[in-house]
DNA sequence: TAGGATTTGTGCGTATGTATT
DNA sequence: TAATACATACGCACAAATCCT
Protein backbone atom coordinates (compact mmCIF):
# COMPACT_ATOMS: atom_id res chain seq x y z
CA UNK A 1 0.00 0.00 0.00
CA UNK A 2 3.01 2.37 0.86
CA UNK A 3 4.55 2.50 -2.38
CA UNK A 4 0.68 2.01 -4.67
CA UNK A 5 -0.95 4.65 -2.79
CA UNK A 6 2.08 7.28 -2.98
CA UNK A 7 0.60 10.66 -1.37
CA UNK A 8 -2.62 10.73 -3.26
CA UNK A 9 -4.72 11.56 -0.28
CA UNK A 10 -3.00 14.63 1.05
CA UNK A 11 -4.52 17.72 2.34
CA UNK A 12 -7.95 15.59 2.46
CA UNK A 13 -10.83 16.22 5.03
CA UNK A 14 -10.90 12.98 7.21
CA UNK A 15 -14.12 11.58 5.76
CA UNK A 16 -12.24 11.35 2.33
CA UNK A 17 -9.28 10.11 3.42
CA UNK A 18 -11.12 7.46 4.86
CA UNK A 19 -13.17 6.88 1.91
CA UNK A 20 -10.30 7.23 -0.55
CA UNK A 21 -7.76 4.48 1.47
CA UNK A 22 -10.91 1.96 2.27
CA UNK A 23 -11.90 2.31 -1.55
CA UNK A 24 -7.98 1.80 -3.12
CA UNK A 25 -7.72 -1.11 -0.50
CA UNK A 26 -10.66 -2.86 -1.66
CA UNK A 27 -10.24 -2.34 -5.31
CA UNK A 28 -6.65 -3.36 -4.82
CA UNK A 29 -7.89 -6.71 -2.77
CA UNK A 30 -10.31 -7.46 -6.31
CA UNK A 31 -7.30 -6.74 -8.54
CA UNK A 32 -4.71 -8.62 -7.12
CA UNK A 33 -7.30 -11.48 -6.99
CA UNK A 34 -6.99 -11.39 -2.91
CA UNK A 35 -10.93 -11.16 -3.44
CA UNK A 36 -11.61 -13.76 -6.74
CA UNK A 37 -14.52 -12.96 -8.66
CA UNK A 38 -18.09 -14.48 -7.89
CA UNK A 39 -16.95 -13.82 -4.15
CA UNK A 40 -19.01 -11.94 -1.88
CA UNK A 41 -18.34 -9.12 0.06
CA UNK A 42 -20.46 -8.62 3.38
CA UNK A 43 -20.70 -4.40 4.05
CA UNK A 44 -21.30 -5.93 7.97
CA UNK A 45 -17.62 -7.77 7.87
CA UNK A 46 -15.97 -4.75 6.00
CA UNK A 47 -17.38 -2.25 8.92
CA UNK A 48 -16.05 -4.10 11.57
CA UNK A 49 -12.64 -4.68 10.01
CA UNK A 50 -12.38 -1.19 8.86
CA UNK A 51 -13.81 0.18 12.19
CA UNK A 52 -16.72 2.16 10.85
CA UNK A 53 -20.20 1.72 10.26
CA UNK A 54 -22.35 -0.03 6.93
CA UNK A 55 -22.43 3.61 5.62
CA UNK A 56 -19.27 4.64 4.38
CA UNK A 57 -18.16 0.84 3.63
CA UNK A 58 -21.53 1.33 1.02
CA UNK A 59 -20.44 4.30 -0.13
CA UNK A 60 -17.30 2.53 -1.21
CA UNK A 61 -19.13 -0.55 -2.62
CA UNK A 62 -21.52 2.21 -4.71
CA UNK A 63 -18.22 3.61 -6.58
CA UNK A 64 -16.90 0.15 -7.13
CA UNK A 65 -19.86 -0.95 -8.69
CA UNK A 66 -19.60 2.24 -11.01
CA UNK A 67 -16.43 1.05 -12.14
CA UNK A 68 -18.09 -2.18 -13.27
CA UNK A 69 -15.50 -4.19 -10.04
CA UNK A 70 -18.38 -4.80 -7.89
CA UNK A 71 -22.18 -5.94 -8.55
CA UNK A 72 -24.82 -5.20 -5.45
CA UNK A 73 -28.09 -7.61 -5.51
CA UNK A 74 -30.33 -6.02 -3.32
CA UNK A 75 -31.72 -8.39 -0.27
CA UNK A 76 -28.72 -10.54 -1.96
CA UNK A 77 -25.16 -9.31 -1.44
CA UNK A 78 -22.37 -7.34 -3.34
CA UNK A 79 -20.39 -9.70 -5.36
CA UNK A 80 -16.84 -9.59 -7.51
CA UNK A 81 -17.62 -9.49 -10.45
CA UNK A 82 -15.98 -11.59 -13.23
CA UNK A 83 -16.23 -10.07 -17.21
CA UNK A 84 -17.02 -12.57 -19.95
CA UNK A 85 -15.40 -13.14 -23.01
CA UNK A 86 -16.88 -10.36 -25.44
CA UNK A 87 -16.67 -7.89 -23.13
CA UNK A 88 -12.88 -8.81 -22.52
CA UNK A 89 -12.15 -8.38 -26.28
CA UNK A 90 -13.98 -5.46 -26.13
CA UNK A 91 -12.22 -3.65 -23.69
CA UNK A 92 -8.73 -5.45 -25.09
CA UNK A 93 -9.19 -4.04 -28.30
CA UNK A 94 -10.13 -0.31 -26.73
CA UNK A 95 -6.65 -0.66 -24.59
CA UNK A 96 -4.80 -1.48 -27.68
CA UNK A 97 -6.12 1.62 -29.34
CA UNK A 98 -5.49 3.82 -26.28
CA UNK A 99 -1.99 2.77 -25.65
CA UNK A 100 -0.81 4.21 -28.65
CA UNK A 101 -2.04 7.63 -27.81
CA UNK A 102 0.22 7.12 -24.52
CA UNK A 103 2.88 8.84 -26.77
CA UNK A 104 0.98 11.07 -28.75
CA UNK A 105 -0.76 13.24 -26.53
CA UNK A 106 1.16 15.26 -24.47
CA UNK A 107 3.57 12.37 -22.74
CA UNK A 108 5.68 13.40 -19.58
CA UNK A 109 9.47 13.14 -20.26
CA UNK A 110 10.95 10.46 -17.92
CA UNK A 111 13.38 11.83 -15.08
CA UNK A 112 16.26 9.87 -13.66
CA UNK A 113 14.36 9.12 -10.47
CA UNK A 114 11.46 7.88 -13.35
CA UNK A 115 14.45 5.27 -15.18
CA UNK A 116 15.99 4.48 -11.64
CA UNK A 117 12.24 3.05 -10.06
CA UNK A 118 11.76 1.08 -13.52
CA UNK A 119 15.59 -0.36 -13.26
CA UNK A 120 14.33 -1.22 -9.79
CA UNK A 121 11.18 -2.91 -10.90
CA UNK A 122 13.09 -5.33 -13.64
CA UNK A 123 15.44 -6.25 -10.91
CA UNK A 124 12.46 -7.47 -8.98
CA UNK A 125 11.16 -9.25 -11.85
CA UNK A 126 14.31 -10.83 -11.80
CA UNK A 127 14.63 -12.02 -8.70
CA UNK A 128 11.05 -13.13 -8.89
CA UNK A 129 11.93 -15.70 -12.10
CA UNK A 130 13.43 -17.68 -9.74
CA UNK A 131 10.89 -18.64 -7.50
CA UNK A 132 7.68 -17.55 -9.06
CA UNK A 133 4.80 -16.65 -7.26
CA UNK A 134 1.59 -15.11 -8.54
CA UNK A 135 0.65 -12.77 -5.59
CA UNK A 136 4.41 -11.12 -5.91
CA UNK A 137 4.08 -10.78 -9.77
CA UNK A 138 0.78 -9.47 -9.78
CA UNK A 139 1.79 -6.20 -7.75
CA UNK A 140 5.12 -5.94 -9.67
CA UNK A 141 2.85 -6.01 -13.13
CA UNK A 142 0.26 -3.27 -11.12
CA UNK A 143 3.28 -1.11 -9.93
CA UNK A 144 4.45 -1.37 -13.84
CA UNK A 145 1.55 -0.30 -14.98
CA UNK A 146 1.36 2.50 -12.35
CA UNK A 147 4.99 3.92 -13.90
CA UNK A 148 3.39 3.81 -17.66
CA UNK A 149 0.55 5.80 -16.19
CA UNK A 150 2.60 8.30 -14.55
CA UNK A 151 3.61 8.80 -17.98
CA UNK A 152 0.23 9.82 -19.58
CA UNK A 153 -0.08 13.53 -20.09
CA UNK A 154 -3.52 13.60 -21.13
CA UNK A 155 -5.67 13.70 -17.38
CA UNK A 156 -9.01 11.90 -19.11
CA UNK A 157 -6.75 9.29 -21.21
CA UNK A 158 -4.71 8.78 -17.81
CA UNK A 159 -8.03 7.95 -15.99
CA UNK A 160 -9.57 5.81 -18.88
CA UNK A 161 -6.73 3.89 -19.05
CA UNK A 162 -6.45 3.17 -15.03
CA UNK A 163 -10.29 2.03 -15.40
CA UNK A 164 -9.77 -0.38 -18.41
CA UNK A 165 -6.48 -1.61 -16.24
CA UNK A 166 -8.00 -2.31 -12.97
CA UNK A 167 -11.02 -3.88 -15.05
CA UNK A 168 -9.17 -6.31 -16.77
CA UNK A 169 -5.92 -6.87 -15.77
CA UNK A 170 -7.41 -9.35 -13.03
CA UNK A 171 -9.08 -11.78 -15.50
CA UNK A 172 -5.84 -11.88 -17.07
CA UNK A 173 -3.70 -12.11 -14.03
CA UNK A 174 -6.33 -15.48 -13.12
CA UNK A 175 -5.25 -17.03 -16.19
CA UNK A 176 -1.68 -17.12 -16.08
CA UNK A 177 -1.06 -19.69 -13.83
CA UNK A 178 -2.92 -22.02 -16.22
CA UNK A 179 -0.36 -20.34 -19.01
CA UNK A 180 2.43 -20.92 -17.64
CA UNK A 181 3.57 -18.03 -15.03
CA UNK A 182 7.23 -18.40 -15.72
CA UNK A 183 6.58 -17.94 -19.26
CA UNK A 184 4.72 -14.83 -18.63
CA UNK A 185 7.27 -13.48 -16.07
CA UNK A 186 9.76 -13.83 -18.96
CA UNK A 187 7.52 -11.97 -21.10
CA UNK A 188 6.88 -9.44 -18.97
CA UNK A 189 10.52 -8.85 -18.53
CA UNK A 190 10.77 -8.16 -22.03
CA UNK A 191 8.30 -5.56 -22.47
CA UNK A 192 9.84 -3.60 -19.17
CA UNK A 193 13.20 -3.89 -20.91
CA UNK A 194 12.22 -2.64 -23.92
CA UNK A 195 10.17 0.32 -22.36
CA UNK A 196 13.17 1.22 -20.26
CA UNK A 197 15.36 1.33 -23.62
CA UNK A 198 13.21 3.54 -25.43
CA UNK A 199 12.26 5.69 -22.30
CA UNK A 200 15.90 6.65 -22.12
CA UNK A 201 16.15 7.33 -25.98
CA UNK A 202 13.38 9.73 -25.13
CA UNK A 203 11.42 7.97 -27.76
CA UNK A 204 8.04 8.37 -26.11
CA UNK A 205 5.89 7.59 -28.93
CA UNK A 206 7.53 4.04 -28.87
CA UNK A 207 6.30 3.42 -25.42
CA UNK A 208 3.00 3.30 -26.76
CA UNK A 209 4.04 1.08 -29.29
CA UNK A 210 5.40 -1.76 -27.51
CA UNK A 211 2.67 -1.24 -24.61
CA UNK A 212 -0.15 -2.28 -27.75
CA UNK A 213 2.26 -5.11 -28.91
CA UNK A 214 1.81 -6.53 -25.67
CA UNK A 215 -1.35 -6.01 -25.07
CA UNK A 216 -2.37 -7.69 -27.91
CA UNK A 217 0.09 -10.58 -27.22
CA UNK A 218 -1.24 -11.45 -24.04
CA UNK A 219 -4.63 -10.90 -24.93
CA UNK A 220 -4.10 -13.81 -27.98
CA UNK A 221 -2.70 -15.81 -25.51
CA UNK A 222 -5.28 -15.57 -22.86
CA UNK A 223 -8.33 -15.58 -25.11
CA UNK A 224 -7.04 -19.10 -26.93
CA UNK A 225 -6.24 -20.77 -23.53
CA UNK A 226 -10.12 -19.84 -22.57
CA UNK A 227 -11.67 -20.98 -26.23
CA UNK A 228 -9.30 -24.45 -25.54
CA UNK A 229 -10.11 -24.87 -21.74
CA UNK A 230 -12.53 -22.61 -20.48
CA UNK A 231 -15.77 -23.08 -22.98
CA UNK A 232 -16.17 -26.70 -22.45
CA UNK A 233 -16.30 -27.12 -18.46
CA UNK A 234 -16.24 -23.62 -16.89
CA UNK A 235 -13.75 -24.27 -13.96
CA UNK A 236 -15.93 -22.61 -11.51
CA UNK A 237 -14.11 -23.24 -7.96
CA UNK B 1 -37.57 12.31 -20.81
CA UNK B 2 -39.47 10.07 -22.61
CA UNK B 3 -36.92 10.15 -25.52
CA UNK B 4 -33.57 9.95 -23.97
CA UNK B 5 -34.60 7.49 -21.07
CA UNK B 6 -35.87 4.94 -24.11
CA UNK B 7 -36.19 2.59 -21.48
CA UNK B 8 -33.20 1.18 -20.12
CA UNK B 9 -34.48 1.03 -16.61
CA UNK B 10 -36.50 -2.14 -17.42
CA UNK B 11 -36.46 -5.11 -15.23
CA UNK B 12 -34.57 -3.55 -12.52
CA UNK B 13 -35.48 -4.10 -8.86
CA UNK B 14 -37.80 -0.13 -7.65
CA UNK B 15 -34.52 0.64 -5.93
CA UNK B 16 -32.37 0.47 -8.45
CA UNK B 17 -34.70 2.06 -11.06
CA UNK B 18 -35.77 4.57 -8.77
CA UNK B 19 -32.02 5.71 -8.73
CA UNK B 20 -31.32 5.45 -12.54
CA UNK B 21 -34.78 8.16 -12.42
CA UNK B 22 -33.22 10.59 -10.41
CA UNK B 23 -29.75 10.61 -11.45
CA UNK B 24 -30.54 10.68 -15.52
CA UNK B 25 -32.63 13.89 -14.42
CA UNK B 26 -30.40 15.45 -12.10
CA UNK B 27 -27.74 14.55 -14.62
CA UNK B 28 -29.29 15.94 -17.68
CA UNK B 29 -30.14 19.25 -16.02
CA UNK B 30 -26.28 19.88 -15.02
CA UNK B 31 -25.51 18.90 -19.14
CA UNK B 32 -28.78 21.09 -20.21
CA UNK B 33 -27.64 24.20 -18.03
CA UNK B 34 -30.67 24.53 -16.68
CA UNK B 35 -28.07 23.56 -13.36
CA UNK B 36 -25.43 25.85 -14.06
CA UNK B 37 -21.30 25.06 -13.21
CA UNK B 38 -21.10 26.48 -9.61
CA UNK B 39 -24.46 26.30 -9.13
CA UNK B 40 -25.75 24.57 -4.78
CA UNK B 41 -27.66 21.35 -5.31
CA UNK B 42 -29.07 21.10 -1.63
CA UNK B 43 -29.69 17.34 -0.53
CA UNK B 44 -32.46 18.39 1.23
CA UNK B 45 -34.53 20.10 -1.49
CA UNK B 46 -34.04 17.76 -3.96
CA UNK B 47 -35.03 14.85 -1.31
CA UNK B 48 -38.27 16.79 -1.32
CA UNK B 49 -38.68 17.03 -5.09
CA UNK B 50 -38.27 13.39 -5.54
CA UNK B 51 -39.94 12.38 -2.25
CA UNK B 52 -37.57 10.55 -0.54
CA UNK B 53 -34.80 11.08 2.27
CA UNK B 54 -31.19 12.48 1.84
CA UNK B 55 -29.74 8.98 1.49
CA UNK B 56 -30.24 7.74 -1.97
CA UNK B 57 -30.29 11.65 -3.40
CA UNK B 58 -26.32 11.59 -1.23
CA UNK B 59 -26.52 8.20 -3.99
CA UNK B 60 -26.68 10.29 -6.39
CA UNK B 61 -24.52 12.94 -6.11
CA UNK B 62 -21.74 10.72 -5.64
CA UNK B 63 -21.92 9.24 -8.31
CA UNK B 64 -22.45 12.51 -10.27
CA UNK B 65 -18.87 13.75 -8.24
CA UNK B 66 -16.95 9.95 -9.77
CA UNK B 67 -18.40 11.34 -13.08
CA UNK B 68 -17.07 14.73 -12.27
CA UNK B 69 -19.92 16.74 -12.81
CA UNK B 70 -20.53 17.67 -8.97
CA UNK B 71 -18.04 18.45 -6.46
CA UNK B 72 -18.78 17.97 -2.78
CA UNK B 73 -17.52 19.71 0.01
CA UNK B 74 -18.07 18.80 3.79
CA UNK B 75 -20.20 21.34 5.76
CA UNK B 76 -20.58 23.24 2.42
CA UNK B 77 -22.49 22.15 0.20
CA UNK B 78 -22.48 20.04 -3.38
CA UNK B 79 -21.36 22.29 -6.50
CA UNK B 80 -21.91 21.69 -10.11
CA UNK B 81 -18.47 21.79 -11.45
CA UNK B 82 -16.84 23.54 -14.00
CA UNK B 83 -14.15 22.97 -16.23
CA UNK B 84 -11.24 24.84 -16.77
CA UNK B 85 -9.73 26.04 -20.10
CA UNK B 86 -6.79 22.96 -19.94
CA UNK B 87 -8.73 20.49 -18.61
CA UNK B 88 -11.41 20.90 -21.50
CA UNK B 89 -8.36 21.42 -24.03
CA UNK B 90 -7.31 17.29 -23.00
CA UNK B 91 -11.12 16.09 -23.22
CA UNK B 92 -11.32 17.80 -26.39
CA UNK B 93 -7.86 16.22 -27.79
CA UNK B 94 -9.38 12.57 -26.08
CA UNK B 95 -12.21 13.05 -28.06
CA UNK B 96 -11.05 13.44 -31.61
CA UNK B 97 -8.95 10.93 -31.18
CA UNK B 98 -12.22 8.48 -30.20
CA UNK B 99 -14.09 9.87 -32.95
CA UNK B 100 -12.26 8.44 -35.13
CA UNK B 101 -12.58 4.70 -33.23
CA UNK B 102 -16.08 5.12 -33.44
CA UNK B 103 -15.54 3.41 -37.36
CA UNK B 104 -13.35 1.36 -36.81
CA UNK B 105 -14.55 -0.77 -33.70
CA UNK B 106 -17.31 -2.41 -34.58
CA UNK B 107 -19.73 0.02 -35.50
CA UNK B 108 -23.25 -0.87 -35.46
CA UNK B 109 -25.12 -0.37 -38.88
CA UNK B 110 -28.13 1.58 -39.27
CA UNK B 111 -31.41 0.73 -39.84
CA UNK B 112 -33.98 2.46 -41.57
CA UNK B 113 -35.75 3.62 -38.34
CA UNK B 114 -32.49 4.63 -37.34
CA UNK B 115 -32.22 7.03 -40.37
CA UNK B 116 -35.45 8.14 -40.04
CA UNK B 117 -35.22 9.24 -36.24
CA UNK B 118 -32.39 11.23 -38.19
CA UNK B 119 -34.23 13.24 -40.45
CA UNK B 120 -36.55 13.81 -37.86
CA UNK B 121 -33.76 15.84 -36.27
CA UNK B 122 -32.46 17.53 -39.40
CA UNK B 123 -36.46 19.05 -39.59
CA UNK B 124 -36.69 19.78 -36.15
CA UNK B 125 -33.24 21.61 -36.64
CA UNK B 126 -34.29 23.69 -39.45
CA UNK B 127 -37.54 24.89 -37.42
CA UNK B 128 -35.40 25.36 -34.91
CA UNK B 129 -33.46 28.12 -37.45
CA UNK B 130 -36.34 29.93 -37.93
CA UNK B 131 -36.50 31.01 -34.13
CA UNK B 132 -33.60 29.92 -32.28
CA UNK B 133 -33.38 29.61 -28.56
CA UNK B 134 -30.54 28.15 -26.56
CA UNK B 135 -32.21 25.04 -24.20
CA UNK B 136 -34.20 23.74 -27.29
CA UNK B 137 -30.85 23.76 -29.11
CA UNK B 138 -29.03 21.52 -26.26
CA UNK B 139 -31.86 18.94 -25.82
CA UNK B 140 -31.53 18.45 -29.81
CA UNK B 141 -27.65 18.65 -29.79
CA UNK B 142 -27.70 15.86 -26.75
CA UNK B 143 -30.44 13.75 -28.44
CA UNK B 144 -28.09 13.88 -31.76
CA UNK B 145 -25.16 12.41 -29.85
CA UNK B 146 -27.37 9.73 -28.22
CA UNK B 147 -28.40 8.59 -32.03
CA UNK B 148 -24.00 8.46 -32.53
CA UNK B 149 -23.80 7.17 -29.70
CA UNK B 150 -25.88 4.58 -30.48
CA UNK B 151 -23.82 3.12 -33.31
CA UNK B 152 -20.40 2.31 -31.41
CA UNK B 153 -20.58 -1.33 -30.82
CA UNK B 154 -17.46 -1.21 -28.71
CA UNK B 155 -19.39 -0.91 -25.08
CA UNK B 156 -16.22 0.70 -23.07
CA UNK B 157 -15.98 3.46 -25.80
CA UNK B 158 -19.29 3.77 -26.33
CA UNK B 159 -19.22 4.37 -22.42
CA UNK B 160 -16.11 6.86 -21.85
CA UNK B 161 -17.35 8.69 -25.18
CA UNK B 162 -20.71 9.45 -23.58
CA UNK B 163 -18.59 10.28 -20.48
CA UNK B 164 -16.83 13.16 -21.73
CA UNK B 165 -19.83 14.57 -23.93
CA UNK B 166 -21.36 14.97 -20.54
CA UNK B 167 -18.62 16.77 -19.28
CA UNK B 168 -17.93 19.07 -21.81
CA UNK B 169 -20.79 19.71 -23.50
CA UNK B 170 -22.38 21.82 -21.16
CA UNK B 171 -19.07 23.79 -21.27
CA UNK B 172 -19.17 24.49 -25.15
CA UNK B 173 -23.41 25.37 -24.81
CA UNK B 174 -22.45 28.06 -22.34
CA UNK B 175 -20.26 29.78 -25.27
CA UNK B 176 -22.73 28.84 -27.88
CA UNK B 177 -24.65 32.52 -27.67
CA UNK B 178 -21.90 34.57 -27.34
CA UNK B 179 -20.32 32.85 -30.46
CA UNK B 180 -23.77 33.41 -32.02
CA UNK B 181 -26.34 30.86 -31.96
CA UNK B 182 -27.72 30.93 -35.51
CA UNK B 183 -24.41 30.29 -37.05
CA UNK B 184 -24.28 27.69 -34.36
CA UNK B 185 -27.35 25.84 -35.04
CA UNK B 186 -26.23 26.54 -38.95
CA UNK B 187 -22.74 24.58 -38.41
CA UNK B 188 -24.72 21.76 -36.43
CA UNK B 189 -26.86 21.53 -39.18
CA UNK B 190 -24.39 20.87 -41.68
CA UNK B 191 -22.64 17.50 -39.23
CA UNK B 192 -25.91 16.26 -39.05
CA UNK B 193 -26.43 16.28 -42.58
CA UNK B 194 -23.07 15.53 -43.65
CA UNK B 195 -23.61 12.61 -40.93
CA UNK B 196 -27.08 11.23 -42.34
CA UNK B 197 -25.40 11.14 -45.82
CA UNK B 198 -22.37 9.02 -45.05
CA UNK B 199 -24.73 6.71 -42.84
CA UNK B 200 -27.13 5.93 -46.26
CA UNK B 201 -24.20 5.08 -48.42
CA UNK B 202 -23.10 2.83 -45.39
CA UNK B 203 -19.50 4.56 -44.91
CA UNK B 204 -19.62 4.23 -41.18
CA UNK B 205 -15.93 5.02 -40.91
CA UNK B 206 -16.69 8.27 -42.42
CA UNK B 207 -19.37 8.90 -39.83
CA UNK B 208 -16.39 9.16 -36.76
CA UNK B 209 -14.07 11.41 -39.07
CA UNK B 210 -17.04 13.91 -39.36
CA UNK B 211 -17.21 13.53 -35.93
CA UNK B 212 -13.69 14.34 -35.17
CA UNK B 213 -13.64 17.47 -38.11
CA UNK B 214 -16.63 19.11 -36.10
CA UNK B 215 -15.49 18.46 -32.67
CA UNK B 216 -12.05 20.09 -33.54
CA UNK B 217 -14.18 23.27 -35.09
CA UNK B 218 -16.09 23.63 -32.04
CA UNK B 219 -13.31 23.45 -30.00
CA UNK B 220 -11.39 25.87 -31.42
CA UNK B 221 -14.58 28.43 -31.84
CA UNK B 222 -14.89 28.14 -28.30
CA UNK B 223 -11.57 28.44 -27.38
CA UNK B 224 -10.67 31.58 -29.31
CA UNK B 225 -13.54 32.93 -27.62
CA UNK B 226 -12.19 32.35 -24.10
CA UNK B 227 -8.81 33.56 -25.42
CA UNK B 228 -10.47 36.65 -26.54
CA UNK B 229 -13.24 37.86 -23.89
CA UNK B 230 -12.94 35.06 -20.74
CA UNK B 231 -9.77 35.20 -19.93
CA UNK B 232 -9.00 38.69 -18.67
CA UNK B 233 -12.39 39.68 -16.63
CA UNK B 234 -14.13 35.72 -16.11
CA UNK B 235 -18.35 36.51 -16.23
CA UNK B 236 -18.91 34.86 -13.28
CA UNK B 237 -22.70 35.78 -13.52
C1' DT C 1 -11.50 34.81 18.72
C1' DA C 2 -15.80 32.66 19.73
C1' DG C 3 -20.28 31.14 18.81
C1' DG C 4 -24.21 29.98 16.16
C1' DA C 5 -26.32 28.68 11.75
C1' DT C 6 -26.04 25.75 7.87
C1' DT C 7 -24.63 21.69 5.29
C1' DT C 8 -22.63 17.31 4.52
C1' DG C 9 -21.03 12.70 6.88
C1' DT C 10 -22.06 8.76 10.05
C1' DG C 11 -24.52 5.30 12.93
C1' DC C 12 -28.36 2.64 13.63
C1' DG C 13 -33.03 0.90 13.59
C1' DT C 14 -36.35 -0.57 10.33
C1' DA C 15 -38.34 -1.56 5.59
C1' DT C 16 -37.80 -4.14 1.44
C1' DG C 17 -36.09 -7.71 -1.52
C1' DT C 18 -34.34 -12.59 -2.15
C1' DA C 19 -33.64 -17.40 -1.45
C1' DT C 20 -34.52 -21.52 0.94
C1' DT C 21 -37.09 -24.71 3.80
C1' DT D 1 -47.44 -21.81 -0.64
C1' DA D 2 -46.08 -19.79 3.65
C1' DA D 3 -42.66 -18.80 6.77
C1' DT D 4 -38.07 -17.86 8.10
C1' DA D 5 -33.43 -16.13 7.63
C1' DC D 6 -30.46 -12.88 5.90
C1' DA D 7 -28.71 -9.09 3.00
C1' DT D 8 -29.17 -4.60 1.04
C1' DA D 9 -32.01 0.08 0.92
C1' DC D 10 -33.95 3.78 3.43
C1' DG D 11 -35.20 7.39 6.93
C1' DC D 12 -33.90 9.91 10.72
C1' DA D 13 -31.22 11.74 14.51
C1' DC D 14 -26.79 13.26 15.60
C1' DA D 15 -21.66 14.29 14.68
C1' DA D 16 -18.30 16.91 12.08
C1' DA D 17 -16.93 20.59 9.04
C1' DT D 18 -17.43 25.14 7.28
C1' DC D 19 -18.83 29.90 7.09
C1' DC D 20 -20.29 34.23 8.81
C1' DT D 21 -21.21 37.47 12.33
Amino acid sequence: MSVLDSGRTAGLTPARERFERIYATIRDRICLLEYLPGERLSEEELAEEFAVSRTPIRGVLSRLEAEELVEIRHGVGNFVTDVDEDDLRQVYRLRMELAVLIGRLDPLPRSAEDLARLEALLRRCDRQARDPEAPAFARLNMEFFLELNAMIGNRPLREVTARLYYLTSRIWLKSVPRLNLGDEIAIFRREMAETLAVMQSGDLEAVGHIRRHHISMSAKRMLAYDQAEGSGAPAKG
